[in-house]
DNA sequence: AATGTGAATGCAAACCTTTGCACAAAACAG
DNA sequence: CTGTTTTGTGCAAAGGTTTGCATTCACATT
């Protein structure tokens, strides 16, 4: 009967009705202002802290024309990777009173490409963005560059931008993964890379070869094969070709732990042990991954690290009015981490 | 040089200065109000377009009182259950042109409360929130429905909140679980838990009870352990508890699939073979599970639909003035899913 | 010609807060 | 006691949009 008593919030305008005061007393007051009377001052604090004065953020965001929130988009969220970067994202967020909105892309362009728009249309006061990997051209991330949005790039490079940008030293990763397989007496070593419109495979792959070459090891074409996603689905088909080849790997190299963890399961099936046959390494650190038979051999990555970086140096820029000569393009170091499926 | 060069976007009162009419002209003619000129609406629509007027939410906002934005509570982001449930969430808000803002309590009461307070200081429309395990009194959510502010609750139940409610019928997939442990011949079946703040936890606990019961199996309390948490590692001491029983249990029910993963890591090391001399049964269905060795048995949940209709209900909440005589609570179905890890 | 009708448009308030400028009163210097 | 400075407060605009009410104009009816 009473669902009526909508205690609309106590506004400005109405402690100054109250106290007799105008408004932009009340606002003086609250906020600080040095030309102000100890006296209504006080009074004020008093009457705002018993009416349970909120100040109203709508008004506030329109005044400043921020909205205090910023976007984020990356490719989902459901994977480990990328939903622990989100927690540091937040983690740096939340104290400064800014919030995030996120969107999932899918891996799809179109998607990715709406969800700008959504974002940019509710004013976000600036974007972090891990590209879809079926992005490849990127005038919707230019627009914002145009508008004056401020942007950060992690994980995922889009070359053609030139914007802040924060990443995971892949190369170095990868390469340090390959020549440990190396110096465990591997010799037929396969890389299972992934779409190659993305920078962090492409990076991976390049690895790869070179630390192939700088062990003078010969690179065979057909030791490379590209999976179709990160999934450990995406992994099977990829691993099955490698183990039809009529001179199998002894190693495999995947370009995430979800893939290895597919190529795992098939490789176990064949009957092949691991790592006495064939040493399998990943990339990511899942916190599944040590709980396989045998625990996967990976690359940790600094996952939560790169959340908050992305969002600092974000921050940073949007507190500087984004003043766009100097660009910013950090890189976070990964680590081998040796387990079980390889020697 | 000529970073100044920031185009203020156009608004409504730019195109009525172009064309010479008032404001609330425009208005009119991009929100089809019946009494406006053919003329004159076409004119204001040909120049929005050419413009790329696109209103100023912020003030919308400010006007209608709304921020388009609900505000989600997950206890974490990065496990696949939870996910999942916001990838439904967003795909029901995003088509609305509503957002979401995603807070994680980390388990933790405190932050959780503190979340609550910042959402509602920002001033989202509405909430979904699974509680974290800590928490035990409610009063931080019982403001919201005294400030009329919509709630829906999902997954993890608060008894004595009367609000809109989106579960899984956790204690039917539990009960059908153990059954099959039992028809299966299992005979000593035992069972990790959760924190049993948790309404999961309970109603799967009650259910395994129960089961027994209802087979005539004699209900041991040292079969019931209970992990701290969701993680493969919460399940490892629980399980050598278990092992190191007098008499070990034949078959293990897991209170989630990452527990049960621990478990069967730590089974698999004492050389015990997985199903022959424990069965092991999870819940969650989590997508590494079918690539374990063996593939894990698990009760699959509809965590998308869950998160899905939880939005939804709240929409419909949100639409119709919050008229609190109609509470719904909603329960989808699990469903179990058979594999390696049990005969 | 006067009145009435209806359609199309304009005015101004409302949403809430901050802030530059003006103004009054008080304090002070000469 | 006049003139100047200081201090505290109020006014009004700005931010962009919607909307109830008022106004205008053209046309039809008496």
């Amino acid at each position: 009967m009473c669902n009526k008593m909508i205690k609309s919030r106590t506004t400005i305008t109405e402690i100054a009705r109250l106290l007799k005061v105008a408004p932009s007393t009340v606002s003086r007051a609250l906020n600080n202002h040095p030309k102000i009377s100890e006296k209504t001052r006080n009074a004020v604090i008093e009457l705002a802290r018993k009416l349970n004065y909120q100040p109203n953020l709508l008004a506030l965001n329109l005044l400043k024309n921020r909205t205090n929130t910023i976007g984020v988009i990356v490719p989902e969220i459901t994977s480990y990777f990328f939903s622990s970067v989100i927690g540091g994202i937040q983690d740096v967020l939340n104290p400064q009173g800014l919030n995030m909105i996120i969107g999932q892309s899918n891996e799809s362009y179109q998607e990715e490409k709406s969800i700008v728009q959504t974002f940019v249309s509710v004013r976000v006061d600036g974007f972090l963005i891990s590209p879809s990997s079926e992005t490849k051209t990127f005038d919707h991330l230019k627009v914002l560059t145009d508008n004056n949005i401020p942007l950060v790039i992690f994980d995922r490079d889009c070359e053609e931008l030139n914007v802040d940008k924060v990443f995971v030293d892949e190369y170095k990763g990868a390469f340090q993964a390959v020549e440990y397989l190396i110096k465990t007496g591997c010799r037929r070593i396969a890389h299972i890379t992934g779409p190659l419109s993305l920078s962090t495979a492409r990076h991976r792959l390049k690895a790869y070869k070179e630390a192939l070459s700088a062990h003078n090891l010969p690179l065979k074409e057909e030791y490379i094969v590209e999976a179709s996603g990160f999934a450990p689905e995406h992994g099977i088909d990829p691993t099955k070709k490698l183990l039809a080849l009529p001179q199998p790997p002894d190693a495999i190299f995947t370009i995430n732990d979800g893939v290895a963890i597919g190529a795992m399961f098939v490789i176990k099936e064949a009957g092949i042990v691991i790592p006495n046959e064939i040493s399998v390494i990943g990339f990511d650190d899942d916190p599944h991954s040590c709980y396989f038979k045998p625990s996967l051999s990976t690359v940790w990555q600094p996952t939560y690290e790169l959340g908050m970086l992305s969002a600092r140096i974000l921050l940073k820029r949007i507190n500087s009015n984004n003043d766009i000569s100097k660009v910013r393009v950090e890189k976070l170091f990964p680590e081998l981490v040796i387990r079980g499926s390889s020697k």
